[in-house]
DNA sequence: AATGAATGAGAGTTCATTCAT
DNA sequence: GATGAATGAACTCTCATTCAT
């Protein structure tokens, strides 16, 4: 955890730091990025790091982590659509993605952090970081299938773990294949229809699901 | 390239090399690994090391070579399915693929080192390595996409390279799913099916697109 | 460069450390020399060694740098003989070379480093120390020719970097034919006194010259 | 030494080993020379190196007898004038000296092999390869120089090894400034006649040795 | 509160040499 | 006679972390 000495410091040594670490974390990756680089960016002393910071990964956390809140503070609350229909639930949130990408594209180096974090399947060091990532996300992706499957907009017959991870592992997808297409902003929102066409397709109640699995009747609209 | 002097040991101790390697790798990922603890564990000395390899990347290259090898040696052929309707299209790959994820269960280091490789975007490396295994897939992949494209199974409004990155987004989420429920075959079946389930809902011929996007009309299923 | 840490510790370490240092590169040359030799001569850990110097290169730069700098502070300055006669202007220089050799038949190591750097014709390695030592030495020396030529004490018939050369191929011839005989000091004079001689017969304005190349008449003596 | 077993193989064989070896050798320096190029280069296999030859530096040292062996079996015998005058002298050596450089010139890789060992002035390990050239030399130079001081054209009064180092130290000089002009044939010519007026003038018997030290008279030219 | 000197463990890699076959 | 597999010692260099000041 950070240590609260570097809350007290002044805003800007705050951000100097975080900013030259973010650098080096999205320039290098967690394992190859250099404390001493991160120092010198900086210009803190190597004591001064450790006595703000536990050690590499709690600082690679908090980097993370502010990075996030401010990344979410600028765009406000999560919207999660309570009542209406099936389109508006799917249009509610496409409209909240395409926002979440433009600021990700606009931060290309909190991008990097975010996909390099959730790749790092076997990188053990980081299970907490990410296991943070993932509890700040969770809840409210959690709340967002609930609300959407008593919209009609879900399937009910899959745990939402599981849809949650294919959703993730497609918006993963989508967003590699955007920065490889580097596109202007205007694709992007195209992207992103496509991609929430996508994901409608693969979540929505399905007739498939029913003849196969014989599962649990959809919820009424 | 592996050099000969390998291929001429005796299985026994190629096994035994390839095995620490495996192991290493899928322990610590690429970098973290240690040539140090493998060479330890399979019992010979840092100079056989590099008289059977070049270098690190060789090993890991050379290891998950090897494994593949064996996996589709195991699995026989892609089978991809020429002619038929969509239901038969789709039943057929996902008879394959299910028999591909049982394999991949069955050896989870293989796994992780596969997982590890395609999540390695940041490591140029391997760059040669993720290749490799690109370009194993990828023309099958496209030969599928074609074929179920022409049986009605797949959207044609979509270039055939994001449809395979939002589908093999969609796999590796649900193998992750896979590995941290470790299910009993049994479920292993069911959760392929769900998967192929949510697969041809994101990538089937679209209502949705032709609306949004005005695009061709969606051939008859 | 050496960075500022290593100035900054007590000078008997840096001695310890440089002296080390001296010895195995002069007994060993620089590719042979072996650091970690070094630091278990001078005591430090090999750690502390990377945080005085970048690298090899770096140390040996150094060791060079301060021992040359230790050396001509105590000869002084070049002396430019500047106006007079020929024979003064001979008698000018071969008074300070026999201080220099006096002062490098003294501390053996430090010629040894010289010539091998000299003479390190093949280790691009070492090219910015040789660039280093050369230009150190090089505008003096030309500077001495200029004045020479003026004094018609220097033939004017060929460029000043072949008489140069030519002459540090002698010097050095010298300093390996002195180190051979372990001369006494007594020696020593007489040496520097039939190398300036010969110096002076290879470079002085020669007939023989005019004859061969009809070039431009000598400068009366 | 080499052993005779290498003297039974097909010429052609010798030739490769020593072909691939002198490549080795010239282009990294004795010590970043590698065995293993070497073998792969001349097809050979790591025990018949050293079936061959007893190590590395038997090796070295075989490829730069054999070199200097075919190098002046095309020169011819050094031709050592005996009476005439002092000009007769300097003319005849002169010629030989010319043709000696431009066999050099024409075979660099032999150059830089000379050059390197004369230079490796730090290299205890080839003291041995020195010495077996210097031992080749020495008698005929040793020879040269009693005949020119019976001509004439040598100074008496110094010791003929002083001679020798100080002739050798500018042929030195001469040799690298000139392959950093990287002059025509014909520039050949005219720099070797520019080494040889400044070595006339440098060991001719001179008027200003008789001066400093009252040494023996010179002989009459 | 802050520093920065010091370190040791470890990294990947090279290579001349030996020796059983 | 010839091979090439096997090795171990050595190499330079990196880095997160500690701790006395």
């Amino acid at each position: 955890m950070v240590r609260p000495r570097f809350s007290k410091l002044p805003p800007e040594q705050q951000q100097a730091i975080v900013r030259a670490a973010r650098e080096e974390f999205a320039a290098h990756g967690f394992h190859d990025a250099s404390l001493n680089r991160v120092i010198e960016a900086a210009g803190i002393s190597k004591g001064s790091m450790y006595y703000y910071f536990d050690d590499k990964v709690d600082l690679f956390a908090h980097v993370v982590r502010i990075d996030l809140e401010q990344l979410f503070d600028r765009l406000g609350p999560f919207p999660v659509p309570d009542g209406g229909s099936a389109d508006e639930f799917w249009s509610t949130l496409e409209g909240y993605y395409l926002r979440l990408m433009t600021a990700l594209t606009a931060t290309p180096d909190l991008a990097t952090l975010i996909r390099g974090l959730l790749a790092a399947s076997t990188t053990p060091v980081l299970a907490q970081a990410q296991a943070d990532l993932t509890q700040a996300l969770l809840p409210w992706l959690e709340l967002a299938v609930i609300r959407g499957q008593r919209a009609g907009a879900i399937r009910t017959d899959l745990p939402s773990a599981l849809l949650i991870a294919v959703v993730m592992g497609m918006g993963q997808a989508i967003d590699v294949w955007l920065m490889n297409q580097q596109p202007a902003d205007a694709d992007l929102a195209g992207s992103v229809g496509v991609l929430f066409e996508m994901i409608r397709g693969a979540v929505a109640p399905s007739k498939h699901a029913a003849v196969r699995k014989g599962g649990a009747p959809p919820p009424s609209e």
